[in-house]
DNA sequence: TCATACTTGACTATCTTGATCATGTTTGTA
DNA sequence: TACAAACATGATCAAGATAGTCAAGTATGA
């Protein structure tokens, strides 16, 4: 499980949707870009991924921006990483000797392991700590 | 937590010497290389740094070879994995927005749990199961 | 009609990974 | 002592991924 700058824009770029759903105009590239110090073309192509996984969807011309179509509760850091990061973990060739094979247990059970907790990472939960603060906000 | 060739490698190498700790012997690089399919030349470049990590110690001219010099209930997977990967997986800007950090703990928080795994993983844990067997062994 | 904003595809630079090569140096043995 | 086996070291290289850019086009509200 790598988490690329890639993976990381793209949960931010969702995060930042979802928190104006509720409003009805939607949100540009622009500002997305500006409220997350992320380059700005780099996001286009991020977005136009995340479109095809069909979590957001554009409005084109004036006015237009992105707005996210599917229930933050529904989604989870691990579906973006997944749908972003592409490559699977699991590309190791099949194993020739019974250390090797043991050996590919142990990675597999170690990227089964984060794969886990960001399974349980949904939008709509680090929406909420996002908005009622908690002990990190003091950091910053 | 990424697990390249290179940490593979080094740990069958480092599993290799351990399982055969018991000989008078040195292990010859050309020994490992061919019990286990790796390109000669990369065993060294890893053998180097193992070495100088203190868990092997080469012995040079002709009958030489390389010996494990530590414990392998003393040495886990994690701490091979660590010693050649070299990239610590923090190395992230500090973060500039609540959502930023927030992101930033889960991924923390997923590295952390494949590390956990892998620091349960002592060598000679693996060497107990590759010597009596497992249910991994049916499969190849 | 015009500016705003998304669409698309190609392109580039840099880094990491996996691997190789050449040229040593050390040491057991005939 | 000569020689071959075996490690030591540093340079180098190719492929792929990552991060990011550019240019030309299309849609739409005002």
């Amino acid at each position: 499980m790598v988490i690329s700058a890639r993976v990381h824009y793209a949960c931010l770029a969702m995060l930042d949707l979802a928190m104006r759903s509720d409003d009805a105009a939607p949100v540009a590239i622009r500002e997305i870009t500006d409220r997350h110090n992320i380059p700005g073309p780099f996001l286009v192509q991020i977005l136009r991924t995340l479109r095809t996984a069909g979590w957001v969807q554009s409005v084109r011309g004036s006015q237009g921006g992105y707005r996210l179509s599917i229930d933050p509760a529904q989604i989870t850091l691990l579906d973006i990483a997944e749908a972003i990061g592409c490559q699977e973990s699991s590309s190791r060739a099949t194993p020739t000797t019974v250390l090797d094979e043991l050996l590919g247990e142990h990675w597999d059970e170690a990227a089964a392991a984060s794969r886990r907790v960001l399974a349980e990472a949904r939008l709509s939960d680090i929406l909420e700590r996002c908005r009622h603060g908690d002990a990190s906000m003091f950091y910053i």
